[in-house]
DNA sequence: GAATTGTGAGCGCTCACAATT
DNA sequence: GAATTGTGAGCGCTCACAATT
């Protein structure tokens, strides 16, 4: 159980193929200036000894490491039932690929846990970029590797994101859409569930759920909103109690909440879409499936994983906040596929 | 974007508190020799200045790293889904904290996904050690991290595990002590319904079958033996296909496999377990809720974790293999508890 | 002489430049 | 002179040992 005994080295390899360690690293970089017969000499001894650099030498010197960390501030429970990750970590991974970085998760909970793993995340020398998600338990993770200078992307918008770098989606447009839908369809009380105010994307929501009321000459009013957490159980809740204001619709600010706000209108008899419309958010590709089929803000989280992973490099040049569009897909929960007259407005990917 | 300005190194401590790198050093690994002092005044210097060593260079001189790595061949989606692997990461994380490493999961997917992670897992100055689930998409893998020399701890049993530390359940004793109890229960035709024989795990849980039926002098019958995928889809396609044999009784080889077994009763009305007892195989933290709650085998999934990275620490001197027990926890689908003589079996924890 | 500190060497690479063909 | 190769220095640490109190 002992490390490997033949501890070889460039060095090694050069002796072994007649060759010095500069020539060696050439050809293992690729470098153009070697003649082909040495090339394949070098090649051939690598191959036969199995040779392969040591990272930590490659990156004290470089100063790259080719590890891209995301980093999950969550019970792991949590998280790996959770479709948004499942999805974002697909969407990082093949960025990855793209970049030739190594991926890798690092799963954190509570205080204690991140205390351990924030040195590390800071050090020099040990992972060329991290990509965190917002909300509540990573912000001020976020806006530490941001003070301390590291290369970071958040996933999101955290609380304070001044010159953070990051991919979001166009929450509050697309929850406006969602709402103007709503209030298309002749609802008069459109009312909205979302998460709790420390997460921002809520906050974003909100406003564009508002944004929608406004522009079609409606007041909001605060008693059509409820709040809890961003899951089954405080979707539910939060639509038992919204109840007792009677609206005709919901938008609800995530999909696992709808499926919450689902449960509590079936529980009380409610029918959905006649009773109450519902709109949710998210549209992940691994949701789950509801009765009746939920209409919902598609987001692109697969892309949204793919551009953390660019915006990350260091050559990218493009703007430091990225803001991926969403669309609106049409079930049955709204009840727009009921009036033909609607169908037309569906614009969302055929499953 | 750009990295920090200040490129904070021993030498620039060591000069900003008045002493050498060595000292700066001594002081960050907490050695004895330092006067109170000057550690008091290094200590000042490293917090005002938020130093942190370079963990690229720390690993050349030191040949640590710090990282246990968890490599997991699977699609995100189903890895997210399965509350086996979430139990596993706990363990480990919580294993981790124990012996301060650093926990990091890298996931990947197919050869592809595989051959641009096995070299750098493969090479020196990247991590301390890898623990990876044994499965016939990963055992080739284990083999040539074993045959390089590197530091790596199987989870179950891979194919070929010559030389492999590892950690396991008792399959074999546990699925025998599953089987027994069906047989004491009366039932006559038992059958047994698992993964494909390339699962390891699935072929131990056969054998520990056939062990019991050998011990209580009955034949073991392979008309009554049924496999396929180790999931729920597979369980209810396996379990249909033994339905013509009609057993009146079934060990199945994990949970999940178990709920489609009972999906598929239910479907063909069948009751359990008076017309079929099941017995599964997990009893996960995590797993899904049956109706009837599931007789089960339960492995401890969350030690098994934390002792793989036991058996990865470099000081370990215990034996190679860790095989755990597991226990049967008696549940509603295998009529034990209808017999109240039965009743005293049940030594399963309470949930 | 014991406790504390500093110096030198070296881990295994990459890069600039010099030396060789 | 252009293509190819080797040498020296250095990345930022840790460790052994020498030097200092």
């Amino acid at each position: 159980m002992t490390d490997t005994p033949q501890a070889l080295t460039l060095e090694t390899i050069g002796k072994l193929a007649g060759v010095s360690r500069s020539t060696v690293s050439r050809v293992l970089n690729d470098h153009p200036d070697v003649r082909p017969d040495v090339r394949t000499r070098v090649e051939a001894v690598i191959e036969k000894t199995g040779y392969l650099p040591n990272q930590a030498a490659r990156a004290l010197v470089s100063n790259r490491t080719g590890l891209i960390g995301l980093v999950m501030p969550a019970d792991v429970v949590e998280l790996f039932g959770d479709p948004y990750y499942s999805t974002l970590v697909h969407g990082i991974r093949e960025g990855c690929e793209e970049t030739g970085s190594i991926f890798s998760i690092f799963p954190f909970y509570g205080e204690r846990g991140q205390s351990i793993l924030l040195p590390t995340l800071t050090s020099q020398g040990f992972l060329d970029g991290v990509i965190a998600t917002a909300g509540p338990r990573s912000d001020d993770l976020i806006a530490t590797l941001r003070d301390r200078g590291r290369n970071v992307v958040a996933v999101g918008r955290p609380a304070d994101h001044r010159d953070v770098r990051r991919v979001d989606v166009a929450s509050r447009s697309g929850s406006a859409a969602a709402t103007a839908h709503l209030c298309g369809l002749d609802r008069r009380r459109v009312g909205f569930v979302g998460p709790t105010p420390e997460y921002m994307f809520g906050v974003e929501r909100l406003a564009g759920y508002r944004d929608a009321l406004v522009a079609v000459g409606r007041e909001p009013d605060d008693r059509l909103v409820r709040r809890d957490e961003p899951n089954v159980a405080g979707g539910y809740r939060a639509t038992l109690d919204i109840l007792a204001e009677q609206p005709d619709a919901l938008f609800v600010a995530t999909d696992p909440m709808a499926a919450g706000a689902l449960r509590a209108l079936r529980e009380r008899g409610l029918s959905v879409p006649d009773d109450v419309a519902i709109v949710g958010f998210d549209g992940l590709p691994n949701g789950r499936v509801t009765d009746p089929q939920l209409t919902t803000v598609v987001q692109p989280v697969l892309e949204v994983g793919r551009m953390a992973v660019q915006l990350l490099r260091r050559d990218h040049d493009g703007p430091d906040v990225v803001i991926l569009p969403t669309k609106l897909r049409i079930g049955d929960s709204c009840g727009a596929r009921a009036s033909t007259s609607q169908q037309e407005m569906e614009h969302g990917e055929p499953r």
